[in-house]
This record gives structure tokens, sequence and C-alpha cells, in this order.
DNA sequence: CGTTAATCGAGACGGTACGTCTCGTCTTCAT
DNA sequence: ATGAAGACGAGACGTACCGTCTCGATTAACG
């Protein structure tokens, strides 16, 4: 039985939303998520800036909305009968993605969060802490020599880490060497 | 043969110099990165801005010049027989400062490495290179079942991601787990 | 042969222009005429925006109609055998009712009619001419050393000029002047 | 003996401000006082905003102290045998200047005095209350009527009137009428 | 021992983004 | 069709910092 919250006045557009969310990734994979700015990024979707600031606190918010939802969406990892090859698919699939067009973005998102505890928790609550769900799934079929929550801290560990610091590149390599030093 | 550089006019104020230095670390602990600037650090510092802009290039600098003073000269490790021990004290007290007084400041750190690349090569080439070759050299001691500078990367990956993501604290337990984790 | 304009659809509701007209004037009186929009007023009415819109142009015209309706009807002026004292009066119940409530909405009127040149012109034929017909008409009855149309411009003038610079005020004692300059 | 106020720091630019205040009139005889906002005008003065807010409280104070210094300056009394006619000319001078250039500012400017009581001081203690004691100088040479200050009111009043409500030119017709009028 | 030059504290400057506010329009469901 | 509700595109508001500049006042080393 619905009980129905009964919604009065003019709906939200739909339209909008996605139009926003897909402004914000364009402008910061154009520009930098610095250059970025709530303006550019209503100018960008057609839309005025309070209709951004009536759903989203900021900048930052918008942004996780859209990646939240285009990474678990799209980085799934697969289940055969080869848990190893699953997780070296899975690292490496995670790697190019960010390589290709997230570290911007990603980059941007961790910055905010340092800055601002709220949307850490935030960060960690409606991202980082699925991907690590997932990341610990894909480890649990396989054997690994260390505890599993600590793999999952080392492998994602390291992968920020490079992300972050930049002192060697995410690659295929790396996804390799992970998984060897883990199962090997 | 002119060997001096013939230093002219007033000299650089030292005073000045560390109270800057100071005023930016006490500022960022009871305020937090975010909301520090450097118009609040020049006032708590009794200086001018033009005063910190004529020898650091932001906020950013002033804090890492503070940071790396600090930590290089503070968290050295030790080198007894036990070299497994070694490295888990080492980690323990890097664990422990951060949790203490270090967490705010590194992470406005990082923040602002990810949002401007020239800051970020400065803080790996200043800071995060030196504290990964200590701790490199640490493990080069140990017997890690994991390559050396793969194993870096899962160690200081998971302090970071832990410091950033904020998921799980950094306490003397995870020290002695990694410990495990790499020699057992 | 159709002969009725056939009203379909909800009537106009004659409670709702009640509500929106005295709320206009009650939110003007308590908190001024610049802090009063036109989402206050249907706020205070209980009435939607656009039932505001769809009838007037905006804040100004509401004000206009309630004040036009509200000073038309009650400041009339006598026609004894005593034209000077029919003078006297008519223009101190006009100061008086301005001092008493009607200053802050006049002043938003005007203030409004400054900025739109088309909003000057409705309140001239809406409001001020009809005024000014009034008190011409009351002076044609009298013998005033002055051309009627100047006298005219010279009374309202003094009146206006006084509450819209609030350098003195507006009272008995002003009546009595202006009447015993003009006829004395 | 100058007890000296000791000024530290960088001086206020002399130059911006002449700018600011220009521009401010500029901008409205181009586009009229509605359509100009702050920024327009820090942009047309190529100043910061921040320049403008440092200095007055809003559009309304900037364009005051141009008006009052600029009025002040140009419009002065002459002072001949012939009292009456030095009245006509000042009022003719008068109301020419409204007539040619002044309009719209005059008007923006007593609109934002109906709307905020704080500003409707200022304006009658920096311009209003200089250009009555003017007038008030010249009638006081001449055998009037009426009472002085009545007759400031008068004058005064008949010309705000004209301006505000529109509803008859100010013209030299005018003056002369007033003239005849108060002295005839 | 005065001149020269770079520093200092102070604070105004030209810019730019912020997050809020109001405008007048549009879009829903209920009368 | 009208009404209440409230989201929408638009754009100005006044504030906060940025990094630069311009003051008078210090503070050395040079001449």
């Amino acid at each position: 039985m619905e009980v129905s919250a009964a919604p009065r006045g003019r709906p939200r557009s739909e339209a909008a939303r996605r139009a926003i969310l897909s402004a914000a990734l364009a402008a910061i994979r154009a520009d930098g998520y610095g250059a970025v700015t709530v303006e550019r990024i209503a100018q960008r979707a057609g839309v005025g800036k309070q209709t951004i600031y009536r759903w989203w606190r900021g900048k930052a918010e918008v942004v996780l909305d859209a990646v939240a939802q285009d990474a678990t969406a799209t980085i799934v990892p697969e289940h055969t009968d080869d848990p190893a090859a699953d997780l070296r698919r899975f690292l490496a699939a995670s790697f190019r993605r960010i390589h290709e067009e997230g570290g911007d973005v990603l980059r941007g998102l961790v910055a905010e969060a340092q800055i601002d505890a709220g949307f850490r928790t935030l960060l960690r609550e409606h991202f980082l802490a699925g991907r690590r769900a997932v990341l610990r799934a894909v480890l649990a079929r396989t054997a690994t020599r260390v505890p599993l929550d600590l793999a999952v801290d080392f492998v994602f560990g390291a992968m920020w880490y490079r992300l972050l610091d930049d002192h060697a590149p995410l690659d295929d390599e790396l996804a390799t060497e992970i998984v060897r030093a883990l199962l090997g």
C-alpha cells in the first residue's frame, strides 16, 4: 500500500538534472576541476545557478553525483572460473578508466573532501565504500596471502597513492604485479 | 674573484619567517586547512601579506615548508638488529604523528596538489619522495614477500588511503598488521 | 445566436483579489515598501504567485490598485459656504492620512514610478491626476493670488516635497499656513 | 598644530574615485538608473567591485556623491541689483539642468531614498538641504508675499512635483510664472 | 656618516567566484 | 479556466580572497 507523499507544485525537471550532471563532467574534462565554477556549469547546462544550489550544495556534490552513477554502472567485475583473472581485469579496467578520463575528476573530489569533512563523509558513503565493497567481493573469491580488509587497503591504497602523488603510472602492468604479489 | 653575493639592502627577517611558518600550522589546526587564508596567516603572524608572497607562492607552499622541515627532522627510523621491529616502530610512529596533529595539514597539502599540478610536483619532490625513500630503506632490510617498490606503494598507499577517505583509523594495530602481512 | 461570453472554467476569486490588496498594504506597513516582494504578498494572502501576476504586472500595480481605491473613496472635500475653510480641512485631512498610514506606501509608489516610466504614467493617470483635479476644484472656489494650475503645483508640490524629503512634518499647521499664504 | 592621523598602508586612489563617479553618471545617462548595476559601474570605471563597496554603500551613494558635487559647483545664483531677475535666472538654470541631463539621475536618487530611510537622510543632508539653503538665500533678497520657508517649499515643491509626476514640463516659462506669482 | 637598496607592516587595488535573493514564467494537481 | 504550490532561467547582490601595488618606516652594507 503506497501512502504517497502527494507532491505539490511543479515537479523537479529531470532534463535539467541530467544537463547539469553531464555539463559538470564535460566542463571538468575540458578545463580541469579547479577552473570550473558553478556558474560555468549552469551556463553550459542552460540552467539557472539556483537550480544547482537547490539540489546540491556545490560543485563537489554535483560532480560526485555524476561520477558515482557513472563508475558504479560501468566498471563491474566479471565472474568467471578464474578469480585471479577476474581480479586482474577488474583492476586493469579501473586503472584504465582513471588514466583515460577520470584522473582530474577524482582528484578534484578528493581535494574537496580533504577541505570539507562533511563532503568527505559523503564521498566515502556514496562512492568509495561502494567501490571498496566491489573490490572486496572480487578478492574474497581468491586466496590472498593477506587479510581481506587489509588487501583492499593495499590495492586501492596503492591505486590512490599513485594517482594522487603521480610518482608512477596506473597501468595494466601494475594490475598484473598486484595480482602476482597478492596471490603468488 | 668575487665569491660572495654581496647582499645589499635590509636582510630577510628570520623572525618573520618563523612566525609565518608556525602561524600557518597553528591556524590550520585551529580552523582547518580550508578556512585558512594567506591574509589570516599574515595577521596571526603579525606580518604583511607581501612578506609571505615575497618568499612563497601561496598558502600551500608555506605549509609544505613547515611540514617538510618538521616531519623530516623528527620521524627517523631506528636501525637495530630486528628489521621487522624497526619497520613496525617506524610505521607506528608515522601513524601516531598523523593521527595526533598532522591530519588536517597533510590533507590540505594533498588537496592543493590535486588542484594545482605544479604544486603536485613540488609536494612529491620536496616531501613525499623523501618519505618514500626512507620507507624503502627500512623495507629493504626486511624480507618482504612482494617486490620492494610495490611494497612501498602498498604500505604508504594504505596509509594515505585511510587518511584521505577516513574509513578506518591509523593506529598501532594497523602497523602490526601490515608488518605481519608483508613479512609473515 | 450566442450572446453571452460563455464563462468557462473556474471564475475569478473575489476573495483572493481582496486578500492580495490588503496583504500588500499590510506587508508594506509592517516591513516597508522595499522589503516587500510579490512572493511575500502571495504568502501573506495565502495565494499563489501566479494569481498575482495574472491580474497585475507587479508589486507596484497591486499597491496602486489598493491605494487608489482607498484614497479616492475616503478623502473627499466638503462644500460649505466657506471655501477657505473647505480648502483647509481638505488639506489637513490629506496630510493627516499620509502622516498616519500612507507614508511608506505612497513613497514606494513614487519610487517605482521614478524607475519605471510606464508605471509613472499609470500612477499619474490612475491616481495623481485625480487628486489634482479634486484640489483644483476646491481651489477654484477660492480667490487665490496665484494662477490656479500653479497653485495646485505649489500646494501638492509642497506636500510631496515634504513627504519625500522628510525635512518638515505634514501637519495641520502646514495646512493653515498654506491657506493663509494663498488667500491672505 | 596638526595632530596628524598617520595614515598607514597604500593610500586611496584618487584616480579610481574619479573614474567611479563619472562612470556612474555616464552609465545612468546611457542606460537609465534602473538598468545600471554596481558591477557595470565597476567595469566602466576599470575598477574592482570591492573598491566601490569599500567607500560607498551601494549605487545610490555613489550617484549622490557625484551629483552633489556637480550641482553644487555649477548651479550658483548670481547676485545683481535685481533680485527678482537673479531668482528667475537661478530657477531657469536649475530647471534647464534637470531637463537636459539630470532627470533620470535625480529620479533614481529620490526612488532610492523612498525605499531606504537611511539614504533618505543622506540625500537630504548632503544634497537637498544645501540646495534649499541656496534658494532660501536668493528668495530672502526679494519681497515675497509668503513666508520664506513656505516659499522654498512652494518653489522646490512645484519643481520636484513636476519632475516626479511628469504632468507638466520644467521650462523657463515655469520660472517666470513662479517669480511673477511670488513677487507680483 | 650619509646614501642606497631591499625589507618590513599595512592596506588599497583590479579581479573573480561565491552562495543568496528576487524577478516573472512555467508546470504540476486539485477545484 | 482558475487556484495554490513551487521549480525554472535569469541575473544582481554584497562578501571573501586572490595575488599585486604602493605607501612610510626600518635596517643593513657601501662609499
